[in-house]
DNA sequence: CGGGCGGCCTGGAGGC
DNA sequence: TGCCTCCAGGCCGCCC
């Protein structure tokens, strides 16, 4: 489900509602996530703790507590972490429940379990595995045509696996892969060594416009993603190419295509992005 | 090292 | 109604 966008746009909805509530009890309804959620690592952490803030790196939702640790969630495809009062009855998929002073209750559920939460101390963040050899944000200055060009030069993957590579770029996934690529009008299949540098600084100010706008629209929900109170986006809307094989290109009225690359579907349009 | 692919999961949609 | 296939926003690890 999230990319960037979405995981944004419920770090900054969380953002809102909950530093100053106390934690007092973690509930663990199902363990089976990407890796087995750790009840006692999970409480050790949390109960009788404040949140301070919420932070993000890359499709990272880092919820900072005054324990001095921080709790790393990952939603993988299908996660969902919202907020609902306290006696809403337990829904299927639904692993982990924080119980706070407010009378709230934070919980997180994910069906297809591809989603992760765990336990790092704040003063070691940057050094934890997760974490790790991610490459820079899309939206710091620090993600510019020169970085991207340095990681294309030479490269024989098409142009679409590499901004879905995390160590060039994170938080770019399938959705907005195709987005950026539409707007810069590249082909998504060229080899990216084959791009030259000058539209490779256009796809970087493409991708950041891109992901931008999908913030400002509370991201995209194409079936389920929700913020923290469980509203929807609207970036879906906007989309120009995704989901819209067989529909006219909005730029050149030519017929989108869908195709698989890397076991993922790609959609553009043959003509007007070479 | 780069590149390609299978695997992890469940649920919804659509065809028959 | 049921059964089958395909498809889905991410990521990891294995292979050549």
């Amino acid at each position: 489900m999230p990319e960037l966008p979405e995981v944004e746009v419920l770090r900054r909805s969380l953002e809102r509602l909950l530093p100053g509530d106390r934690i007092e009890a973690v509930v663990v309804s199902d363990k089976r996530l990407r890796e087995p959620v750790d009840l006692r690592e999970l409480a050790r952490a949390c109960v009788g703790h404040s949140i301070v803030g919420l932070g993000r790196r890359a499709k990272y939702l880092l919820v900072g507590l005054d324990s001095g640790s921080t709790l790393l969630v990952h939603l993988g495809m299908s996660g969902r972490l919202t907020l609902v009062p306290v006696e809403t009855p337990s829904e299927p998929h639904e692993h982990v429940s924080f119980l706070l002073a407010s009378g709230r209750r934070l919980r997180l559920r994910d069906p297809r379990r591809f989603g992760l939460i765990t336990v790092v101390e704040t003063s070691e963040l940057e050094q934890d595995p997760h974490l790790v050899g991610l490459g820079p944000e899309p939206l710091d200055d620090e993600f510019d045509p020169a970085a991207l060009v340095a990681r294309c030069v030479g490269r024989a993957r098409a142009i679409k696996l590499v901004l879905m590579d995390p160590t060039v770029v994170v938080g770019v996934g399938n959705i907005y892969a195709s987005e950026a690529l539409h707007r810069a009008g590249i082909d998504p299949r060229r080899a990216a060594g084959r791009v030259a540098p000058r539209r490779l600084a256009v796809l970087v100010q493409a991708i950041k416009q891109t992901l931008a706008q999908a913030v400002e629209e509370g991201g995209t929900t194409l079936n389920d993603f929700a913020d923290g109170e469980g509203n929807a986006g609207y970036f879906q809307v906007s989309l120009a190419v995704y989901g819209r094989e067989g529909e006219d290109c909005p730029r050149c009225g030519e017929v989108i295509r869908r195709i698989v690359l890397g076991q993922r579907s790609t959609f553009f349009c043959d003509s007007c992005q070479r």
